[in-house]
DNA sequence: TCTGGGGTCCTAGGACCC
DNA sequence: TCTGGGGTCCTAGGACCC
């Protein structure tokens, strides 16, 4: 027995443990929260142009949705009535920030993982599980969305522990792994592709060396996975071996490139409705910049035909621009953006997407000395429109943006934006 | 007819330098 | 004529996440 292990008698029974709180079906329990009629009702979120299924409740999981382009099944949810809704982001976003903001005043080391998954460390907590209960009804009470938690000694075991406390009623939302056995019988009862860090390519091939469990995964010689998966596939070996190497990330690192890409409502070919979707991404960009206090170096933007229509000629091409002094300024960014457009631009494709990327960004500029532009001046300027967009929930915009009627997205199905606009505040009588 | 969007990280391979 | 080898930087591509 040369292994490690992390539950040798002799250790002290509570190690570090971690916690990951994950809200159910995130988007559909947002839309229930504020349309309670829902609640029995199999429920689907949209994606951006309506296309493809990317939430599902229980009920639709039940009667067999996945997520599919809807056309799939179209039947199904005329057959059993089911509530359809454009997502709504505004209001996602919204909903993220009351959950973690409940969390935060129950636990100080919050790490924020995405829209809907906040992992947690109980250092200096010695009942995880009293606590742990206690934070999923607070949340679940305060913010009307359901939540589970898992908890375990590492961020992936803490993940697995997560799937059962939702697959299994009888957890309660709460699931813990805190000795040997437990974490040997949750790992032979996880198929391995269902581990965090391990997807679709890699689960494949595992399969076909006979690999199915996670269990079967950590049984592998270090050395193979190390070889076969590099250094990422090997902290996920080693954490589902009880050993920590995934830290907490409770200040978020700031972003390291900034993209907004969109598919059109329908395909375009006039280069003036390309050039206002580009406008308007680069305007976006912009503004997220902003928001971050960080200026762009570089720059990309792309447009491309649609690759699932392999019967019509295809076209993908990016250009990308160098900022010699990095800036944060819409009109510059967007005027960039826009002449990049004009060299690459061809007639005769039908183009089905365009994004902008900011592929470099710093948090300090460096003053050229040939620099023309005022820019205290300039930044005063974008503060201003800010604060009136934001207050305002206007929408004061470079004239190159356009209206967006010919290539915006479709939504049709879009719910309200309850928590935000005070137009769709629910009236109450 | 109808197929999301926004990220991160790692590696391999080429260019270039000494 | 001999045709080295190590380091760094960059990019493209692939894999993963939600």
């Amino acid at each position: 027995m040369g292994n490690r292990n992390l539950y040798d008698k002799k250790e002290p029974k509570n190690t570090l443990m971690y916690g990951l709180i994950d809200c159910n079906n995130f988007y559909v329990s947002c839309e229930r929260v504020f349309n309670p009629a829902l609640n029995d009702r199999p429920v689907l979120v949209l994606s951006n142009n309506d296309g493809y299924i990317i939430a599902c409740s229980n009920e639709a999981k039940r009667l067999g949705v996945k997520r599919r382009p809807v056309y799939q099944f179209k039947k199904e949810i005329e057959l059993y009535n089911m509530a359809v809704f454009s997502s709504n982001y505004t209001l996602y976003g919204d909903m993220s920030t009351r959950v973690m903001s409940v969390l935060s005043t129950m636990v100080p080391d919050i790490e924020v993982y995405s829209i809907d998954e906040a992992f947690i460390s109980f250092a200096g907590f010695d009942d995880p599980l009293s606590l742990g209960r206690e934070i999923v009804r607070r949340v679940s009470k305060s913010t009307g969305i359901p939540v589970s938690l898992g908890i375990a000694p590492t961020k992936t075991l803490s993940k697995i522990a997560n799937r059962f406390a939702k697959k299994y009623p009888a957890y309660n939302n709460v699931c813990i792994i805190d000795d040997e056995e437990k974490r040997i019988k949750a790992l032979k009862l996880t198929p391995v592709g269902d581990v965090w860090g391990i997807g679709r390519g890699v689960s494949k091939r595992l399969l076909s060396r006979g690999i199915e469990t996670a269990y079967d995964f950590t049984n592998l010689p270090q050395d193979w996975v190390r070889k076969n998966m590099t250094v990422v596939g090997e902290r996920t070996w080693s954490e589902l071996r009880g050993i920590p190497c995934i830290e907490m990330e409770c200040t978020p690192p700031s972003k390291k490139q900034i993209c907004i890409s969109r598919s059109f409502g329908k395909m375009i070919t006039d280069p003036i409705n390309l050039s206002e979707a580009i406008a308007t991404h680069a305007a976006a960009c912009a503004r997220k910049l902003r928001d971050q206090k960080a200026y762009a170096v570089s720059m990309m933007i792309f447009i491309h035909t649609n690759n699932f229509r392999s019967d019509q000629p295809q076209y993908y091409k990016n250009a990308i621009i160098n900022f010699p002094v990095p800036t944060s300024d819409s009109t510059e960014i967007v005027k960039a953006a826009v002449e990049a457009l004009r060299r690459i631009y061809l007639e005769g494709y039908l183009y089905k997407k365009a994004g902008v990327i900011i592929t470099e960004l710093t948090k300090n500029v460096q003053l050229n000395i040939f620099d023309t532009v005022d820019r205290e001046k300039r930044a005063r300027l974008m503060e201003a429109i800010d604060h009136i967009n934001d207050k305002y929930r206007a929408q004061l915009k470079i004239a190159t943006q356009g209206n967006g009627r010919d290539w915006k997205l479709k939504q049709e199905q879009l719910s309200p934006a309850y928590t935000t606009n005070l137009n769709d505040i629910i009236q109450i009588k």
